[in-house]
DNA sequence: TTGTAAGCGTTATCAC
DNA sequence: GTGATAACGCTTACAA
């Protein structure tokens, strides 16, 4: 026979032993089960904290076949953004005894495959998954599907009909920017875009135009300008805003660091920032404050709470109460948060 | 007879028993073990793949008395500092197979406590811990030790003779800051630097002094202030620093949040960044590549290298390199690294 | 080359 | 009130 290394821990085995009673019989007492006799409840419980007996839960997992485990996969842990997603899904787990299992696919498919694979052989209850930027096959998530593995989506959705998700869409805060700049007074508004093919840029030149339409203002498509989010980019971007002919005050830039860039290039212009251009920004970051020129206003996609939505939605499929194929679908909305400093 | 839910994962009984081998049998051939046909292998790996078979790792962990999970501890997974040290962690234990279970204890001793018992009860194999600004009391690591679970403490260590430790030593790098800028002509240094208590502050404090003497300049004690790392206690610091009678051309700040605030205010005061006033700080965050005044320089303290360092250091002591009682410490040195920009 | 069976720690069913 | 025992899925020593 196979002589497993002993962990050292006791058992309820050797509780029983000890007592001269039945392992069921320590079992119930330290379930208090009414049905066990006050005396040995209380023999059984005075044994146990002696020994500091503690229940494994390994095998208590493998009986049950449940894990009380969550699975995380996120593209970067230490990301801003993921961060706070991270904390937020985290202290929700936390306070409905769930534990959490963490893994960073750094955008990279392959790797993200065997994360999850790895995820499925822990036979977490379930996932919340923010995919990589080139993931384009979602078969290792069919898989977990097929495995009764929920998975809740969260931020970088994937292009599926059938799936749980949470999301925060920026259109909302974009028209809450752009009114923002208006109310201002600023006319002229450039907007520093992402890559036309991503769906937050295209939820960000949606609210753009939407805002002016509002104010029944024309909207000129030359103002928005698609860039690759690089300082070189941004660069160029700017370079681009500041030539056109009607003079641009105020811009609205993808992100803080997007800002940052930007804000460094019109500086070098002599330009005043808050006077003579004004920014507004997306809050990926707890940069925006401290930054020497924070944006005038940020449009804040709260990421903690976003975590928040994810891990309550997970868990109430996992609480069974929603119909397998009853898909859930929360859409936070972005808000503009304004600066006074 | 309890009838378990059926999760619908096959598992290797049902294999073998449509194969009508043992379940031994089906076992070793998905271990590719010598002993068994090549024939017999080829089909119950057919098979395994048809039903998608896929081990049941709660039974293995069970089973072996181990998880090959590993369990992170940390204050706050939204800090900059930390969620790169979580990056480090993750990879090092991805790359080794190992999987990350994840706590934060939000600086509060008695989450850490319970945090630390969930995962006992996992039966992690080991814990990477960073303990709470309050925490004092150290019976929650005690009992680890007894269940011979390994700890190895990182960055914010407790005050304890017998431990595992990473953690890295500001004084090296402080001695860099100020040689950095003694070499660029400045003689009269400021600091400000956290609270007298602090481990960091000393270590701050010893390697201004120790700079100095090498350079066998008189070393001033006026010249480093104790602030309480808020922006008031920052503009206080800088209000009474630029009051000297000795005029300071150069000032170390706690961090970069202090740093952000101290430019502020010399701003205020129209002094031109790096020509009337010089900073250098200590990188807690990926801000200062971003800001519009980063200091010159900046004494890197390497979390994601941290995480490796402990994270690789546990899985050294779970592979029995070392002796129970050997007790490993990691003093990694900061390191000033110069901006050019 | 394959089968048999014990055992990991716990819970639940059934019997007394 | 308590005890005996099967079962969860898997690995492995030993037998054949």
């Amino acid at each position: 026979m196979r002589k497993v290394v002993s962990s050292g821990q006791p058992t309820i085995k050797e509780i029983a032993k000890r007592l001269n009673i039945s392992v069921s019989t320590v079992s119930r007492a330290l379930h208090d089960h009414h049905s066990i006799g006050l005396r040995t409840k209380a023999r059984v419980k005075e044994l146990a904290a002696e020994l500091n007996y503690e229940r494994n839960q390994t095998a208590i997992y493998f009986q049950q076949g449940k894990t009380f485990t969550i699975g995380i996969l996120l593209p970067e842990l230490s990301e801003a953004f993921f961060a706070s997603a991270i904390s937020g899904i985290e202290d929700t787990a936390y306070s409905n005894n769930y534990t959490v299992l963490l893994g960073q696919s750094h955008d990279d498919e392959a790797r993200e495959k065997q994360i999850i694979q790895s995820m499925k052989q822990h036979r977490v209850d379930g996932c919340i998954v923010s995919i990589g930027k080139n993931t384009s096959n979602y078969e290792h998530f069919e898989m977990l599907q097929q495995a009764r593995i929920p998975v809740v989506f969260f931020d970088r959705i994937p292009d599926l009909p059938d799936m749980h998700a949470v999301s925060c869409n920026l259109e909302s805060g974009t028209v809450q920017a752009v009114d923002f700049l208006l109310k201002q007074g600023h006319r002229v508004i450039g907007m520093i875009n992402g890559p036309e093919t991503m769906v937050a840029s295209k939820e960000r030149a949606a609210g753009y135009s939407r805002a002016l339409h509002k104010h029944r203002l024309k909207y000129d498509p030359k103002l928005i300008v698609n860039a690759d989010l690089t300082n070189a980019g941004t660069e160029e971007a700017m370079q681009y805003l500041l030539s056109l002919k009607r003079k641009v005050t105020a811009i609205v830039t993808f992100n803080d660091y997007v800002a940052m860039d930007a804000v460094q290039y019109a500086l070098k212009q002599k330009l005043e920032i808050n006077k003579d251009i004004t920014f507004v920004s997306y809050a990926n970051t707890p940069v925006s404050g401290y930054t020497a020129f924070p944006p005038a206003a940020s449009v804040e996609q709260f990421p903690y709470e976003q975590g928040q939505a994810a891990t309550n939605m997970l868990l109430a499929i996992l609480n069974g109460e929603h119909a397998l194929n009853d898909y859930q679908r929360t859409i936070m909305e972005s808000q503009l948060v304004v600066h006074n400093r």
